[in-house]
DNA sequence: CCCGATATGCTCACGTAGAGCATAGTCAGA
DNA sequence: TCTGACTATGCTCTACGTGAGCATATCGGG
């Protein structure tokens, strides 16, 4: 019989901005204890001070703001991830970390060395469909996760994970989902096709209970490209891209991610970065529109190479006009 | 200087179950260190084991079916409460409680001899609106909020207070929000509306750092209708119901509170129950049939008193055809 | 002055939601 | 046995939002 584990709580923070069209979240390099392959990033993550915090995000915005200079705004609780094998060194060493994750997003993208911005699609290639369906699904993941399920030992196993690999990733018929990132990244997990799932399964061998869960034997698929991050932070970071698409259809949060004046094409483009698709153009005026969710300043932008765009700002009046104001995304558009 | 307070993990769960039309939850007696108006009732609450637990919903599962004999089916992660003054008697005792809360969906509802279950609207009267606007929302809850608005003391803030009063309780034109059950919550507390604000603030008056927020003198308000209980649980209870509104929506989780097989009157009058609406029966009908959520049967429910009601069951099927199945609500009714 | 590029306005078809009427079965009591 | 109350189920009609694309406005540069 082991020791009881003691645990400890922390915060992670996913902190996201859109720039040039490209949604970015804020990366820093693991602390040394966590170390493993030096390329891995891990996502900003801090202690709580159980004294002075007196709230949970009061404390993620004090050590963001001391780590990264980063003043913190619109921020979101997202998600607690306390499974015991989430952090196998950890595990290792005793201690089962127990973390809440928040959502952050800014304008503001000058930060300091420790930290650096990374492109979102990055990390999930699969889920950026603006330049159409990404082949990489029905090349390379499609087949990968087909053979993962014809793989499964008895029947049953074989379809139930055929019918979650064709709904969470749209295939056989299936509809694509944009908010289903975490269960794709699971899915793809499960599935030994990323490289977390075999540092972690590594990780963990000869722990007690672990006998049961070996690592696989037998060669290694070639893992999919999408980089990797330490201990479970791809999953978070999944949780985040998520639960924003799906929060962009019902709460203004687009303008936490734009300055305070904008034409509504950058509108577009910022929702367009997030949500992963490409929208009809005219609808999406109309939409944000006659939803109220923006007003006209009378001002220009002469930016644009063609006609000047009226600049256009949040009508924050909306919040009492409307039950659940968001930018109801209209149809993606084939290009 | 005072100690560096310990932090402890522990589970929440808001246990749902729907019947004879009225959404119930969970409820047993609070710890005896917790203890203060013995009529305060509490959520159930459970340590997590670091060491067994592999997840933190497996731990839930493990005490909850302990403490009560419930094997729980569905359950989904709601918030992290770790506010330092959330439990100010443990913060007495030099403890900050961090607690994971869950929401958990049953169809039983025999359970042991310390828990019982309690209407989820003797919580919250002013959130059932199923026999109209309740009166207390205009009668008492509106003044009370109107006279904490305009005793701040500055201009702005009374405003601020106005505008939010406004739109979390749909008053001065702004529509009614069913899924808004936390700010409701959190707006009757912050003006003392709530017995459980009077009470946290009594247990924190001494403690370092609360000198600047007295117990506020003068005559206490008649405390609203409204059950309250122990610890902050009344705004975990908020928070679930809140969750479920929206996701009903979305996700076809009704199902998980009905019997396998059941009349399509019976479902919409679960729908109504929690959602705090009465729909257009027709209406529902079509929607329900039509999005491919439930196929009949054939067999009929011959307890309906009139012409006997066709049994369905829900279509699984539904969640590889659409990417959002839920009961998208038709609009309420006029009663 | 024309062309390319972008912004902005407008129309049209189609599906779906809100509302209510009409019809089908069943039961209890006259 | 008939009738009325009651519930289930089907159908229609209208209004409106959404998908799609064409048309026009306004700029800069050759």
């Amino acid at each position: 019989m082991s020791l009881q584990p003691r645990v400890s709580i922390g915060l992670n923070a996913v902190i996201v901005a859109v720039t040039e069209e490209v949604p970015r979240i804020l990366t820093v390099l693991p602390r040394a204890s966590e170390q493993g392959d030096p390329a891995e990033e891990a996502l900003p993550f801090g202690p709580l001070d159980p004294e002075h915090d007196r709230t949970l995000d009061r404390g993620l915005r004090r050590w963001v703001h001391e780590q990264t200079g980063l003043p913190l705004g619109y921020v979101e609780q997202l998600y607690t991830f306390g499974d015991r094998d989430r952090a196998p060194r950890a595990r290792r060493r005793g201690l089962r970390e127990v973390s809440v994750a928040y959502l952050a997003l800014v304008r503001e993208t000058s930060v300091g060395v420790a930290a650096r911005w990374r492109g979102w699609y990055e990390f999930f290639p699969w889920e950026d469909w603006r330049s159409g369906r990404p082949d990489l699904i029905d090349g390379t993941i499609a087949p990968a996760l087909a053979a993962w399920a014809g793989s499964a030992p008895d029947l049953s196993t074989r379809q139930e994970r055929r019918e979650r690999t064709d709904i969470v990733f749209g295939l056989g018929g299936a509809p694509w989902d944009g908010e289903r990132v975490l269960e794709r990244y699971e899915l793809l997990y499960e599935a030994y096709l990323v490289p977390e799932a075999w540092r972690d399964r590594e990780d963990l061998a000869g722990l007690p209970g672990e006998e049961a869960r070996p690592v696989p034997p037998g060669r290694r698929p070639e893992p999919l490209p999408g980089r990797p991050m330490a201990v479970d932070h791809r999953r978070l970071l999944a949780t985040a891209l998520g639960r924003l698409r799906g929060k962009l259809k019902y709460r203004p949060v687009v303008f936490e991610l734009l300055p305070p004046a904008f034409t509504l094409l950058q509108l577009q483009r910022v929702v367009e970065a997030l949500a992963g698709v490409r929208l009809h153009k005219q609808n999406f005026r109309r939409l944000v529109e006659n939803a109220g969710l923006v007003e006209g300043t009378g001002k220009v932008d002469a930016q644009t190479g063609g006609r000047p765009a009226e600049l256009f700002v949040f009508r924050r009046e909306v919040l009492r006009e409307r039950p659940a104001p968001g930018v109801g995304l209209p149809h993606a558009r084939r290009v």
